[in-house]
DNA sequence: TGAGCTATCTTAGCGTCGTTCAGATAACAA
DNA sequence: TTGTTATCTGAACGACGCTAAGATAGCTCA
């Protein structure tokens, strides 16, 4: 029942509606989940009428899109950090995959948006590849830092690929109950994460030659 | 256009509408997508009022669920004959996560429901551990085929999800477009899956002793 | 200052949705 | 034949995404 944004500097009419509609969607998406984000429910939070969205989205789409945008910057940040903090280029791989999952398990709604949208646009909004800061590009170039063969660009793109597919699919899946006795037998979630990574050919690119 | 089942025997009212439901929504959901099956568009495709649903289903989730359901065994029954027709139980392994991501994309909209309801209950539909037909157990007994060790349960668990979570998580990223070079470089979809998981640990359990 | 312009926001409304409820209908049991 | 019960319909409620027409208020430039 807060007012959100509403009190802050105000330029003119509402002020800096744009972003108050983007925090008050991300703030309902993890309070309520993504089931209950409606575009009027966003409206309402940020104290204005159902119509006003569409000065600044051209459909909910959009409105999620931005968050799902903001999602990505989180997420780059939390891959660069756990790169940068990781005692060898080998551990960085680990330590790259366990900050993924654990991002979309503090985060669960705006990584469910996030995939959401991506499946809508059929690609990652971020450009991969062609976006050298994006997350994809840092696990590529964590792979050439372990030792993988810059030259070798096909290998290179599928050991990424692969390792992205792996840890997508246990942030998706962390949560089911079938897997709630490994989380406990090895001592709690972020070590069940590391387990799973370490079964994994994430570090394959390390034996390859 | 079609009338679906609404010509076939009927026994009293309407004849087997819980049938006639799920397989008006399956229809619809692969012919429009996921995005446009509402529960009022399943009762027009199968010729009942938007009320006779609720005689046979609680809410839309549940009729959901029984669609989901009906994917599951569709899945079971891929991956039972990608493991009966491989030459090897090595083979197996991949034959098996090719099957498995081949399924997601000739059935995609199932696959999001049966993950969309997988997430809504925080868990395997068909209970993984608890039910030996399961997907999961026929990925876990062609570890053992392949020549894990039966009696460390825990790395057998651990390398099951570790695949499972590749596969899932290729699946879902399978049509982005940032991938099409690689599938057009290694000659067709299917090869670029066989090669991501050749990345992958999929074959750890071979090299673990 | 003040007139006009334009971006911003509101009010009202359309069609659709999920869901409920009272009542009609038809198979079946006695 | 009568009653019981499962099944289905029609009407309705509130919420939704979205649109159109009009009100409002900040900005520009005389």
């Amino acid at each position: 029942m807060r007012d959100s944004q509403a009190a802050e500097a105000r330029p003119y009419h509402h002020g800096d509606l744009r972003r108050a509609l983007i925090d008050a969607a991300s703030r309902l998406l993890e309070a309520e989940g993504p089931s209950a984000l409606s575009l009027r429910a966003v409206a309402r939070e940020a104290g204005v009428s159902p119509a006003a969205p569409y000065h600044h989205f051209k459909d909910k789409g959009e409105l999620l899109e931005a968050v799902a945008g903001e999602g990505w910057t989180l997420l780059d940040g939390a891959i660069a950090k756990a790169r940068a903090e990781a005692a060898t280029p080998a551990d960085a791989l680990d330590e790259i995959g366990v900050a993924y999952v654990c991002f979309a398990r503090e985060n669960p709604a705006i990584y469910r948006v996030m995939y959401d949208t991506a499946r809508d646009k059929e690609a990652f909004p971020d450009g991969m590849e062609g976006n050298e800061d994006s997350a994809y590009c840092k696990v590529r170039d964590t792979f050439i830092d372990a030792g993988a063969n810059p030259n070798e660009v096909q290998e290179l793109e599928l050991s990424t690929t692969a390792a992205w597919c792996s840890a997508h699919g246990l942030a998706e899946m962390a949560n089911f109950k079938q897997f709630q006795h490994l989380k406990d037998a090895l001592g709690g979630e972020t070590a069940f994460f590391r387990a799973v990574f370490k079964r994994l050919g994430l570090a394959a690119i390390r034996a390859q030659d």
